[in-house]
DNA sequence: TATTGTTATACTCTATAACTATA
DNA sequence: TATAGTTATAGAGTATAACAATA
């Protein structure tokens, strides 16, 4: 555990001096460092409990949000998610041939495409759901409840516009 | 601000719905996804205020920890950093051709090179860390200093192993 | 004229295998 | 035999431009 610290001259005068633990003080202070990597170790859990699934956290999301959205169109998939269409597209492809989503026409818009979710994929997602809060309570496990809603509720604060 | 609720039928037995607003209330009880949009909301603010300096996230975070740990070690830094090792060679050439960094050889180690600033990575350093410490105080406008050490604790609680 | 979905494409980031020189 | 640094390369993720169909 880095400690604020200035960094020592082990042979003061001589040749290069070598480091023996990794002062990470100054990046530790700053929120996107932290949340960065806090976020690539709970996605790390989640992308192995997913393997199952045959499910990227990407996928996972995009799913979940049919699931709970059912007509949702690709647009709002990639506002919501912070996507972007072209990138969108291959993902719903695959999930439609693997017949987890399915498309129909949007009642209001015939631009648009609704996205619903199959039968095959509406159980795919109850399991996969319930997987992934498994997941979340190992990755939490060290955090009391009331920690983890403080964390996730200051998270938000974060990358919510006000 | 989406609520818990289930998906309305607005045209019940009719054909496909249209979705109004996006509910993202599951995927917003998962640490690892609220963890994620706040590191990217807050590196894009660093990496608006970094560009002036040429320094992209990682580049900062190199030469922070060279600066921090003078003489340290590419393997040192990927393991800080989670970079891997053939991916930090290039930054680090690029940033010695910038006159930023310095190899020198390793006191102890022949196989190894420790990694220093120079005189003008110093000075940009010096400004750099400067900046970031400003854009830090951006993206967390919206937290009381407490929250921010309480956010902070709580993200290490998550990636740091016990 | 603006927007949805799409294709093609380029750029960045991340990952794996293998080599060299030193330990 | 194992490790530090490196090269080459492959794959995943993210970006922009442009087009057809519809609003």
């Amino acid at each position: 555990m880095a400690q604020l610290r200035t960094p020592r001259q082990s042979t003061p005068g001589r040749s290069a001096p070598a480091v023996d633990e990794v002062d990470t003080s100054f990046l530790e202070t700053l929120v996107g460092y932290n949340a960065r990597r806090a976020a690539l170790s709970a996605i790390d859990v989640f992308l192995q409990r997913m393997e199952p699934f045959g499910l990227k956290p990407v996928d996972f999301s995009v799913l979940s949000l049919v699931a709970h959205n059912p007509g949702i169109t690709s647009r709002q998939l990639c506002t919501a998610l912070g996507i972007l269409p072209p990138n969108l597209v291959g993902m719903v492809n695959t999930l439609e041939k693997r017949e987890l989503v399915a498309r129909k026409p949007h009642p209001h818009d015939g631009r648009a495409m609704g996205l619903y979710l199959t039968p095959s994929g509406q159980k795919l997602m109850r399991d996969a759901e319930r997987t992934a809060a498994a997941a979340e309570a190992e990755v939490a496990a060290r955090l009391s409840p009331a920690e983890q809603r403080t964390l996730i509720a200051l998270l938000k604060k974060v990358y919510k516009p006000a």
